[in-house]
DNA sequence: CAAAACTTTCAGAGATCTTTGAAGATTTAG
DNA sequence: CTAAATCTTCAAAGATCTCTGAAAGTTTTG
């Protein structure tokens, strides 16, 4: 296991992000953050480590901190501005991405409102909200049920 | 209910679409799939209700084609092609997201391997493909139990 | 309090992604 | 078999999004 190795592993991870929607800047600074060997990581180590600019380091950390992804670290040596990963920053990514669903059923119910519960589309439009209806309710269950599970692991 | 409110529904729908990831015209041409009046819509038919070219409709019909969503329908009096969304299209279109799921999943994994499993990164990574690892296994079920509950509903 | 280090903002350069439109291939009707 | 209609492909124009780099604003240190 070489530095190359984990400098290869996170940029495909940060490419998997990205695939997922997220700008590619800021899944590198995540990555970056996933596989700093440190508990926590300064913005300019970040923009260092990656090779970009300052500016681009401070809108990632901006984002990432909005959706609660990663949080401050109060400041151990009393030194700059530390980052990290927060607990469960994984859930809350599905958390937020179950927003989605929520639109798809909102988008769902409006068109059987425009088109009539009777139409043609209205009896599709039904299985489509009956769809997101049935997910939007069940995901976050599934969520709290591994946050359970982790729990107990942990209590073992 | 006038056929602006459909339209605008439909173009609402279509921008909640595009939102998720998916390019605007092939959300436009699905959101027309869905909120058309008759069972199954031709491709000139969308090029000309969307207002776009008979190109962007052909890409879209070949995406949307290949992860599922929509099929040929067998042309009912033996005239052109006509679509129309698939029966549980939309149980398919997160099964299909369910691949980034795994594509998480394994980009932890590999991150493990890479960092060491007794490293800093290799117990953040570990969380990771933990929670992903679970969201890949219960995912497909909890859309399975749906395909039960709308069984159940409609043999009733 | 001044200087140094860090962080944020933002306009513009650059990269990326989408759509069009036309040419070519395919299919159906006569 | 020929003509008409439809469908697919693809290069290039256009639109959109992202990153950089520099300037301005903060905070910390000496």
């Amino acid at each position: 296991m070489t530095l190359a190795d984990t400098t290869d592993a996170a940029e495909r991870m940060a490419l998997t992000l990205a695939q997922g929607g997220m700008q590619k800047a800021t899944a590198r600074v995540l990555a970056g953050l996933l596989f700093a060997d440190s508990e926590s990581v300064t913005a300019p180590e970040l923009a260092d480590g990656l090779g970009i600019s300052s500016g681009s380091v401070s809108g990632a950390i901006k984002m990432l901190s909005t959706v609660g992804l990663i949080e401050r670290v109060p400041a151990p040596g009393s030194r700059r501005e530390h980052y990290r990963l927060r607990d469960g920053a994984w859930a809350t990514l599905m958390s937020t991405q179950n927003g989605m669903v929520q639109a798809m059923f909102e988008a769902a119910d409006q068109g059987i409102d425009a088109a009539g519960r009777d139409s043609v589309a209205g009896r599709r439009l039904e299985e489509m909200r009956d769809f997101y209806g049935f997910m939007f309710r069940e995901l976050p269950a599934l969520v709290e049920r591994w946050r359970a599970e982790r729990a107990g692991r942990r209590a073992e």
